[in-house]
DNA sequence: CCGAATCCAAAGCGATACTG
DNA sequence: CAGTATCGCTTTGGATTCGG
């Protein structure tokens, strides 16, 4: 991959994950949160902000929609790895000075 | 690594690659740009928001400056493998739709 | 070439109240 | 429980100008 179409194919995912609160929502998606109201508990996101969150993975293709529940698609779930690779950057330089 | 923690982790990568720009940066400067404007010119940011940009990723350790030159340190070497993740994912979703 | 300063428009988001 | 509507503030960042 030359550097030109790297810098495209990141903005694909940068537009996803670098909205405020959409990593930690799809990590809550992967750990089996389904529920408007479960997620917006678990993450402390307004209902506002989480309603608009929603719209966009799912217009994107990222979450399918069930009779309100929201589950991840394969697209989504290929954002996994990627959000544990994060979570180990983070363990790897910030270890001790504030996850506790 | 239990859930509360891996959002946590999370959270600080997400501080760097959240801003709009930065992941293009940390590319461009993982690819040998060194300069405040061959970046600009690379980039297509702005002068005011480079410039931002670069004192923040200087303050959290990510990059080193030297007689105007940037380099990455190995903390933001380390965030390379994940832009090539993100990268990969950009590539595999959207393969051939925009990237020209 | 490097970068700081100013100005200003727009987006983002939190709080809250409300409906089904 | 699952969302939508309104409001107003705060932050962001683009354009531009200027000085080292």
């Amino acid at each position: 991959m030359n550097e030109h179409k790297e810098q495209l194919c990141v903005a694909h995912a940068t537009e996803i994950l670098g909205d405020k609160w959409t990593p930690k929502l799809v990590l809550a998606l992967s750990q089996g949160c389904s529920g408007f109201c479960a997620m917006q508990d678990e993450s402390g996101i307004n209902p506002r902000t989480l309603s608009m969150r929603l719209a966009k993975l799912e217009s994107m293709g990222i979450v399918d929609k069930n009779n309100e529940k929201y589950i991840l698609t394969k697209k989504g779930l290929d954002l996994v790895p990627i959000l544990e690779a994060m979570a180990a950057w983070g363990n790897k330089h910030y270890a001790g000075k504030n996850d506790k």
